[in-house]
DNA sequence: GTCTATATTATGATAGAC
DNA sequence: GTCTATCATAATATAGAC
């Protein structure tokens, strides 16, 4: 059976549906991280997410399967971003010194961190108590993470560059040492003078934080931190 | 005029059903703090709140003219304790070494936030975008608070006691590394294999997280930091 | 896929009896 | 002060037209 001359047309209707509505499903995405980063799961609303999408509340029910379907949709994308953000940037430093790759790995997590802070709100909402939606993750993403953080801050421990102590404690440390002051900005703000965004405090957060951590290998050096690498 | 017989029946009639408003009001502040930490201000609602308190939505109206004041009345109450008690301490630490000083009040903090973590869930919905009660809070409480700790860190720093930078910058590291942990105990409790409030744990945290900020004032002496004074 | 219309339930707030 | 009854609104979800 050949194809009617009416078939290229009708696919080519057929995938430029099909891009709308992913690009649907996006803004949608796009619009519930937002809301849920600010207000949580119970906060939200479907309407009004919706609509900052520029949508009709009823395509969240038919792109998510409903409220929850979408609070994974967000979970699943902002947690993998994340997650596979610091994979590639692991792989690019192959064969380079395992303290030198722990440093700048948590350091790209604090710039990361300073670029978006609605990971860390959302899983402030997500991981204050136990679910299956938490175990998921875990077991789908964050665990393996944390399992290749606690295997470098190992790694720097024996060579004398890191503060003893539990790799997944120290790491949780970091993790809130870094994160605090950009998920409650308005009160920084108000503490300190000045925004935790600006560039000018964000370098010197992350100098705060790596020196926090990381020792100077050998009694015998200075102090000062050898220069960060700005560049990816 | 003299007062009547029945005066006396009637007034402790009034006390007792004082005494009961009074309880009532405590019973649904409680129940409240425990369910804006969990959910946030829009992720609850009056019901429920008063269905855990034992009594009816509408009490809520009546005692606090609706949500919105029940939110600053769990605020006042849970921020007020906590910064009175820190102030307490403060007061019974007069004439102790000011490094001594914050050693102990942070201390003490960090096993507060292991207690009752609801501040600090409360916290993170109050604070993590600007509003008149933040600015109210910041006003009538935690400024003076921020202040007397950057004042104790300051003094530390002179005296080569606490790690370098600007004290509220520090203060708010030490409040991330100190409380995430806390937070999140599922996700924790998933990564580590045990629970952030064990006894146990709680004391190895607090030497942990002090660790990180408190210096050795003299490079001859030994790295052990001094036994932690444990009673009140 | 997207829209309109609607069913059902939940929520915040109020009025009035006791 | 506390209760019952009720209202107006907002939310999730579904059915069906296009």
């Amino acid at each position: 059976m050949e194809a009617p001359a009416t078939d290229r047309k009708g696919a080519q209707r057929v995938r430029k549906e099909q891009q709308r509505a992913i690009e649907t499903r996006e803004r949608i995405i796009d619009a519930a991280i937002e809301e849920f980063a600010r207000h949580g799961f119970e906060g939200v609303s479907t309407r009004s997410v919706s609509i900052n999408a520029g949508t009709r509340h009823t395509l969240v029910t038919y792109h998510f399967e409903g409220k929850e379907g979408l609070w994974y949709a967000v979970m699943d994308r902002v947690v993998r971003s994340f997650t596979t953000q610091q994979q590639e940037r692991l792989e690019g430093l192959r064969g380079v010194d395992e303290v030198v790759q722990l440093r700048l790995l948590l350091e790209e997590f604090v710039r990361y961190s300073a670029r978006d802070p609605r990971l860390h709100k959302l899983m402030s909402h997500a991981a204050s108590e136990a679910s299956p939606q938490l175990e998921r993750m875990m077991a789908e993403y964050l665990g393996s993470y944390f399992k290749m953080i606690a295997r470098l801050i190992k790694a720097a421990q024996v060579k004398g560059a890191f503060v003893a102590g539990d790799p997944n404690h120290l790491h949780y440390l970091f993790i809130g040492a870094a994160t605090r002051i950009f998920m409650q900005s308005p009160e920084v703000n108000r503490v300190m003078g000045e925004s935790p965004f600006d560039p000018g405090f964000i370098d010197r957060h992350v100098a705060a934080c790596l020196d926090l951590f990381f020792k100077a290998p050998e009694a015998g050096k200075a102090m000062k931190r050898p220069p960060r690498s700005k560049a990816q």
